[in-house]
DNA sequence: CTGAAAGCGCTTACAG
DNA sequence: CTGAAAGCGCTTACAG
């Protein structure tokens, strides 16, 4: 913009520069006959006016502003519950949001600038330097939702009280009397999951309650951890009486493991799962579980994303919102007690 | 286009009317002071040579096709499944795709269009002769997927073979030994439904197997539906010994509600789903159901969206794709046979 | 490698 | 209500 509110135009750069406006056009359609020196410092100017080529203006002039959601694998439950808490906030803030698999293809970041994207909201995803590296490059703000990473202030995250939620769900269990509490979690290098983790250590170690190795197993966040991991727990010398999972999808696993080797849930075994999707409500017996607020958590990610394509800076660049116990069915006293 | 392959200018639709450039460039720009006879005429040989303003000249030169995908309620997990599939094909297109809920306000489609949509795919939504006519004066294509209505030549559609689904279904149950089965089903109103449920009926008539008023039940697709309508089937005086549910919502909720007075799936009740989500694998137990391919009906719907937005008129207004029946574990031969 | 000049597509203030 | 004319932002063939 110039500083009377109208566009910045080739012209306005030319001046800047001490160039004709052919040489500042050539430099913006990319051609070659220009001296290099040239075209780095008519570069330079073009990028601190902010000057938008006419093909671009569509962007800010008729289109909402357009936020790309990209995510990994499949679109699981809770993913897909996130996704609606960034569609209904996008609505209600008169911007458009594009879906997509995250691909990391060479030019990505450029790619989504060109395609007029103002900024990119990554749900549960691995970033690497050369991520970061591309980003800047291409001048792309990123908003990491649940952020698999420890926070890194190049890059601005939202997530749930991890810790505070795995410290939730252990105390449950330990004020039901359960004292061999096991924890069956996701990827040992997540950091929501470490912190699911952590928070389960800091609540047994609270009650002065023994945490064996083998009671702490990483794994996926799927069904199939659940599957498996239970019945290893199960068959340890000293079997858990309770166990705290990393996610709805492993608790659901674990409790028809349970089942399979004919354990009652909650009878003879508590099962805790973690986000409270729709799945903890419909699984049998209905989950005790920490709810994660997935649709907030979404309609956070996606007003900072506005704001950071709008070039405002956020006072911080992580928040967490709340988790909380939610207690149902799969989780009572211990046996014997 | 103009013959040369060049964009059609405004000079152009000048020449054509009879008019300057300046009272074509106003009725682009929607100017009040132009006769309406004038207006009318202009705007038809605008419309037929295809002009495009220059901020919307993005759409076509630098973005990807972007389609919209509307859907109506909560994402629920057949609606993620359906846009993987969605997804998965426009990456593959090289298209982009828009996510939003369908609101219904005044100028919807034209808002669409404004914002460089070139098609829209509803997911099971409800379209009114209001909504037929909005889209007809918008020109933007539509393809509904999974249509709650009866296939409209007007509307392009993307379905599965329902009534072929609930046919498999219940000559599984049939072929089991049972014969006192019922019908635990979604909206009375919506076709799938209507599909499924006479699929059954047909399936029973079949192999003379009585259909009581009492056993087809309708509801909502959703769990409570069968949380509260298994407890009603099972109060009959003749109860049934298996339940064809209208989705796999329903049949979870079917078999909660089993489990909670008593009875055991799939030795005391059978069940049966319908959709094969993720959810059905995950079930307790896992659950028989009709396998939609929800990930291929969203790739067929994205791929309908694109050749109409490419002005192909499609051989067939409505295609369904063939559903198939998974035999898991909630379905077994009645207790007394 | 640079820029004056011609030209393109569009808009707009204004005379009729 | 219409259009001639001036003007804007941009591009490009070409002379230097």
């Amino acid at each position: 913009m110039r500083p009377n509110g109208r566009r910045t135009t080739l012209a306005d750069i030319a001046r800047a520069a001490g160039v004709s406006v052919a040489t500042v056009s050539k430099v913006v359609n990319g051609r070659g006959d220009v001296a290099p020196h040239t075209r780095t410092r008519v570069q330079e100017l073009l990028h601190r006016h902010d000057y938008l080529a006419p093909v671009f203006r569509h962007t800010e002039a008729v289109a909402s502003p357009t936020i790309e959601v990209q995510f990994k694998g499949g679109l699981k439950l809770y993913v897909a519950e996130t996704l609606e808490g960034i569609i209904d906030s996008a609505a209600e803030l008169g911007a458009s949001v594009v879906i997509s698999k995250a691909t990391g293809a060479p030019h990505w970041a450029r790619d989504l600038v060109s395609a007029g994207r103002r900024a990119v909201i990554a749900v549960t995803s691995v970033y690497t330097t050369a991520h970061l590296n591309e980003l800047a490059r291409s001048g792309l703000p990123l908003v990491v939702l649940d952020p698999l990473h420890l926070p890194d202030s190049r890059v601005h995250s939202v997530g749930a009280t991890n810790f505070a939620g795995g410290l939730a769900a252990t105390r449950h269990l330990l004020s039901l009397g359960h004292r061999r509490v096991a924890y069956l979690g996701g990827p040992a290098m997540a950091v929501c999951n470490q912190a699911r983790m952590h928070g389960y250590r800091a609540a047994m170690e609270a009650e002065g309650a023994r945490v064996p190795e083998t009671y702490v197993r990483p794994g996926e966040f799927t069904h199939e951890t659940g599957l498996l991991g239970a019945p290893a727990l199960l068959d340890l010398e000293e079997p858990p009486t309770a166990v705290f999972a990393g996610n709805d999808e492993i608790a659901v696993g674990a409790v028809e493991a349970a089942r399979a080797r004919g354990l009652r849930v909650p009878e003879d075994l508590s099962v805790v799962g973690f986000d409270d999707t729709s799945l903890a409500r419909m699984a049998s017996p209905p989950l005790t579980t920490v709810r994660q607020p997935l649709r907030e958590m979404g309609g956070a990610a996606l007003r900072t994303a506005l704001r950071l394509a709008d070039g405002e800076k956020p006072e911080s660049h992580h928040i967490e919102l709340a988790t909380e116990l939610v207690v149902r069915a799969s989780t009572a006293p211990p046996r014997r007690w």
